[in-house]
RNA sequence: GGGCGCAUAGCUCAGUUGGGAGAGCGCCAGCUCGACAAGCUGGAGGUCACUGGUUCGAGCCCAGUUGCGCCCACCA
């Protein structure tokens, strides 16, 4: 089925038309490295729902499909295959590394897509990106190039979150802070020139090392006299400055503070503000440097803190240790403790590129819905801090910057590497660091449409009309992708962001790999279809995280099955002209394909008024539910419509009619299934092709079959109301006669008084009214039930007599909700007029009984 | 420390503006009704976390309490 979509090019859209009238969508690219996971699975059902929507309705349609090249876990997959080869990177060399992974990319990285194809999603496959092909790199290298030369990127020796792991750095956004036991101790520093000293608290005694000064809070009495002075730090004989700072807390532990600009973020910006010293000890390896002295060189972290914490002890200076419990940065990366060192990084400025970021979202020219995450978007924007651009890799994009070791002229930016230096005509050394792999990511829905080139694509498809995303990385990535936009060409990228749920595992915990929580969707498919488990987890999206349900992913196999089963019966058994000559043998009591016809509503009867006012009334709601991203709902009432009421009732109605050839409800059935199977199609693409494809009416695929839309003049209140009647009276026959255990086969006597029920009344709650004559037993609504013998009499009565109970207490609530004064005097007058009627009805009813 | 969210049937979740609590699954009973037992029919099952308030009326609004979850954050 995939294959003939496929081939038809139906995904592959020429680019013409406007952003305005056409519909685009940029797919949040997968990195090369995965596998389909239920996010993915998630986020492409939602995106496939809405694409495939938009293309049956005629707009010109392209849902652009690429991949990450995803630097730090890729390179990461390549260095762990190497070690097993027993080499390394270092020992390729960067150019052999990189082929390494082009390699392993060209290997692997068309597994995903295969997986979305499986899927079903409706992707341009042909117009297939990726963050590093040649097309790309150069709108990188546009974008960092306009950025230099703004002024916004620059270069400097500044705190980062340094990744032993990666040994990179990495940005805020990619660390995770956890609870962590350590041990905290107090140590005491000598004040020189005196006897007194200066107690300061430390989880991380090894850092003393780089200390430079001590410092306190203005206002602390106790130290008042000290400031000025200096401490003598243990161990190296340094002489430590004490400072007044601000910052510090004087009711947090002794109020004194050892500030180590080197190691600790808050004690960088000190010791920038007070010009102290920045001394490092710890270096890129995770290993104490020979500024750490002799004693310590060449420790690793843990090591140098026992150590040091033996020497300190050894030297009577630990005043205490308490256990401790506090947050520690660790990198979301290769999960290693973030080490904060002063390195050389590049960064790039944020404020201008936030401002009108900012002004996009608070004027809903970009609407993030559900709402709430536009303050935390804008929370965020506000408090928007420089973001180091430079990772210490070799997969990416090599930053496209030029030294001159000659002249040592500035470095420069260039789009393409520059021969010789401007300066000196010497030789160029290009920068060895390569990009954030998100800097790539943020100009994704433009690049991916052929930007800086002025391409047809651009002009057609951008912006995009909406993105979906999870919550998490609605910093890392939406905003940089609305702040980019703006930035080069010149427009939001999207105007809607729609942040949707977390399905979590089945125990409520986060699905994870390394967890072993994750669910893999193509098992799911595997054994239950793509089609159900797209509708599965549509129908458990909701605005809150919720746990898989595989009750949900049932649930649509079993619609995908029931769409079968009900289309069978009508396409076998409907009066229309059918062509034998296509009968599939294959699989036995499959409908034959017939030719094309065309349907066409033909409501004679109120059965069939009522289920095409139902039909109209349910497209109006999915199509409403849809594009408001209310998938869950949408899934929901189109199930429920399509079992309920069509299968479950008007099936049954019409049985009689089909079987005798009636061309109306022939007409009505074949109506009904058409736009089921269009209105379905969106959410499960496979089942209702497949269903079309036997259709009488069937022209082309109803991948480009019209979307349906309502048609007002089917509403019927008038029908909806009798046939409803109908539907309760039948209930509540059926409920009788097994609450009085009459025999299911046995058709029961009965006498309509008042308004004779519909046909479908009697036949399918197995009774048949007659005339007259009978000795009535039971009123059921307007039916009394003829005494027969299929009936047990104690049983009547039993059942009677509870109705009894059930109408006095209905009446009862009744009567004295209106013997409230207040009620009648201020409750509406239609819920008081309502509560009237219901009192009358069940008066009715209970002295009909008590006869 | 700040922000956001969640507690409703045995389970997973809905519940639009305040006017008799719903779905799917599970459970019980019945059913070879000319599509479907992956089905059909009927049924049982709820102190809407707790306390107080507003209101004629609260699952829904307000205040507080308890228990969970997520995000952000530079107290050693």
């Amino acid at each position: 089925m995939f294959a003939e979509w496929f081939e038809a090019g139906y995904f592959h859209p020429e680019a013409e038309g406007s952003p305005e009238e056409n519909f685009s969508v940029a797919i949040p690219p997968p990195n090369v490295t995965g596998a389909l996971h239920m996010g993915h699975a998630l986020n492409g059902s939602m995106q496939d729902t809405l694409v495939r929507m938009n293309r049956m309705r005629g707009r010109n349609t392209l849902w652009i499909l690429g991949t990450d090249h995803a630097g730090i876990a890729t390179q990461a997959v390549v260095e762990k295959m190497l070690r097993a080869e027993g080499t390394s990177r270092q020992e390729l060399g960067r150019e052999a590394f990189v082929e390494r992974v082009w390699a392993w990319k060209e290997e692997y990285g068309a597994q995903i897509v295969e997986q979305y194809k499986r899927l079903g999603a409706s992707c341009d496959y042909e117009r297939e990106r990726f963050t590093l092909d040649d097309g790309y790199l150069k709108a990188v290298y546009r974008v960092f190039k306009q950025l230099f030369d703004k002024g916004y990127i620059y270069r400097d020796d500044y705190m980062v979150n340094w990744d032993p792991g990666t040994h990179s750095a990495i940005s805020d956004l990619e660390v995770e802070n956890r609870e962590v036991e350590d041990v905290l101790y107090s140590i005491d520093y000598p004040v020189e020139g005196s006897d007194r000293v200066l107690t300061v608290a430390t989880v991380r005694p090894e850092t003393m090392l780089a200390d430079t000064a001590v410092a306190v809070n203005p206002g602390d009495e106790r130290y008042t006299d000290l400031v000025g002075g200096y401490c003598v730090l243990p161990l190296v004989g340094r002489r430590l400055p004490i400072i007044a700072d601000g910052y510090v807390d004087p009711e947090f532990g002794t109020g004194a503070l050892k500030i180590t600009p080197g190691h600790d973020v808050n004690d960088f910006e000190i010791g920038r503000s007070h010009g102290l010293d920045e001394i490092g000890v710890i270096g890129p390896d995770g290993r104490m440097t020979d500024d750490a002295g002799e004693r310590f060189a060449g420790l690793t972290i843990d090591q140098a803190r026992e150590a040091v914490v033996a020497a300190l002890r050894e030297g009577g200076l630990i005043r205490s240790e308490e256990p401790y419990a506090h947050s520690v940065p660790y990198s979301h990366r290769s999960g290693e403790r973030i080490e904060p060192l002063i390195s050389l990084q590049w960064f790039c400025r944020m404020d201008e590129l936030a401002a009108p970021a900012i002004q996009a979202v608070e004027s809903d020219e970009v609407r993030i819905v559900p709402p709430q995450w536009k303050r935390v978007y804008l929370d965020w924007m506000r408090e928007i801090r420089p973001w180091c651009i430079s990772r210490q890799l070799w997969w990416g994009h090599r930053i496209p910057v030029w030294y001159c070791d000659a002249c040592g002229a500035n470095p420069r930016a260039a789009e393409e590497p520059p021969e010789r230096c401007g300066a000196c005509g010497g030789e160029l050394r290009q920068e060895e660091d390569v990009l954030d792999t998100w800097f790539s990511s943020a100009i994704w829905p433009f690049a991916t449409l052929g930007w800086p080139e002025k391409t047809p694509e651009l002009r057609a498809f951008y912006p995009t009309s909406f993105l979906t995303t999870a919550r998490e990385i609605l910093f890392l990535w939406v905003a940089r992708m609305i702040m980019m936009g703006i930035e080069f060409p010149g427009d939001i990228p999207f105007r809607d962001v729609y942040v949707h749920s977390v399905i979590q595992a089945r125990d409520g915990r986060r699905m994870s790999k390394s967890l072993g929580t994750g669910i893999d969707p193509l098992e799911e498919i595997d054994r239950h279809g793509a089609d159900a488990l797209r509708f599965g987890l549509l129908a458990m999206s909701s605005t809150q995280d919720v746990r898989f349900s595989d009750a949900k992913v049932e649930q649509g196999a079993d619609l995908a099955n029931k769409l079968w089963n009900a289309s069978r019966l009508i396409l076998l058994n409907v009066k229309f002209k059918q062509d034998q000559s296509h009968t599939n043998s294959a699989q036995d009591q499959v409908p034959a394909r017939v030719s094309p016809g065309t349907t066409e509503p033909r409501p004679e009867t109120p059965e069939d008024r009522w289920i095409l006012s139902r039909l109209e009334r349910t497209i109006t709601s999915v199509t409403e539910k849809l594009e408001a991203y209310d998938f869950a709902h949408a899934a929901q009432e189109a199930y429920a419509f399509f079992w309920s009421e069509l299968c479950d009732w008007y099936l049954e109605m019409v049985k009689p009619r089909l079987y005798e050839g009636d061309e109306a409800a022939s007409a009505n059935l074949l109506w009904a299934l058409e736009r089921v199977l269009a209105l379905l199609h969106p959410m499960m693409p496979f089942v209702t092709e497949e269903v079309w494809s036997f259709h009488p009416a069937r022209r082309g695929h109803l991948a480009v079959h019209g979307f349906p839309e309502a048609d007002r003049s089917l509403i019927d209140v008038e029908a909806e109301e009798e046939v409803s009647a109908g539907i309760e009276l039948t209930r509540r026959l059926r409920a009788w006669r097994d609450l009085v255990e009459a025999p299911a086969a046995t058709i029961l006597p009965a006498r309509a008084e008042g308004v004779e029920p519909r046909e479908f009344v009697g036949r399918l709650a197995r009774f048949a009214f007659e005339e007259n004559g009978g000795t009535p037993v039971a009123a059921v609504g307007p039916v009394s039930v003829l005494a027969s013998e299929a009936i047990d009499a104690d049983a009547v009565r039993a059942r009677v007599e509870a109705r009894r109970e059930e109408l006095r207490s209905e009446v009862a609530r009744a009567e004295g909700k209106l013997a409230n004064e207040r009620f009648v005097a201020n409750a509406p007058p239609e819920v008081v007029a309502e509560e009237r009627e219901k009192l009358e009805r069940y008066g009715a009813e209970l002295k009909g009984l008590s006869e």
